[in-house]
DNA sequence: TTCCGATTGAATGTATACAAATGAATTTAT
DNA sequence: ATAAATTCATTTGTATACATTCAATCGGAA
């Protein structure tokens, strides 16, 4: 059987992945972490106050997981909380202005972390990969 | 700024990912994680014993992450660990024959996982991807 | 209107993942 | 031969990631 680690789809993504997240930390330092980014930019990016279960829908995390990443960014003072009125399981998410500066502050930093994350290729096979990608999920 | 996050590598690549890890699951179910099987193949491919550091390196783990990933398999006896006489700082693991056993009846349903993850585009648009992915790394 | 199924948020437990610090052992450069 | 640098394994602390379980609540069917 010539079953070979490195070219099995799951071992390259993740070493793909894995590199990815160097980058973005030399470029975003200790601000923040990718999925807080992800996170804080739907909500920035969001018109209204939107759940914590759907923020964590939008940026593909479970509930157990964007707890975790909500309350980090909340003691931050980045997003708001607060109770919803209709339905009372429910909180409602914004971003802070402090949020939003943060967000508009580290953006154009954000579009180096993903060029230099395809720097190895040229711009068509940047474009190939992507769309692949997306095929995937 | 039109700074889709969807259509940067990083979300995809996460997102790819983690559709890898659940396909992953159905496989495997409860017997090992992908980075369990991983290691352990490393380990069972290899023709003598391997340290622990250098171990993590062949899978791309940081000292920290593989030794829990050791201890973990270790525990269950799927690997050996050994004093190096050699250099008393390194421990020399090598798979154990219940190690070696559980490789060899996984092996073929880890060709379906590969196989699955990667369904939703034809022979050729695989391989481009793969070699893509290989560039990043 | 009442009751049952579905949804929401929270909590717990396990498994990566990595930075940073530590102590012990080994290698290198002088 | 020895000081300096490196390597190895470990530990601690923080941050995902997901499965499972639970209580509260909602919405629709009977």
């Amino acid at each position: 059987m010539n079953y070979e680690l490195d070219d099995q789809v799951g071992f390259v993504l993740r070493k793909a992945y894995q590199r990815h997240l160097t980058i973005f930390a030399e470029h975003i330092a200790g601000e923040l972490t990718a999925m807080q980014f992800s996170t804080l930019f739907r909500l920035v990016r969001a018109d209204g106050p939107i759940s914590q279960n759907a923020l964590g829908r939008m940026v593909a995390m479970d509930a157990a997981t964007t707890k975790g990443v909500v309350s980090r960014l909340e003691a931050r003072g980045l997003i708001r909380m607060e109770q919803d009125l209709v339905d009372r399981r429910r909180y409602l998410l914004s971003a802070t202005p402090e949020g939003h500066a943060l967000v508009q502050e580290v953006m154009p930093r954000m579009e180096r972390v993903s060029a230099d994350t395809l720097a190895p290729l040229n711009a068509r096979e940047q474009k190939t990969l992507l769309k692949l990608l997306q095929r995937l999920c």
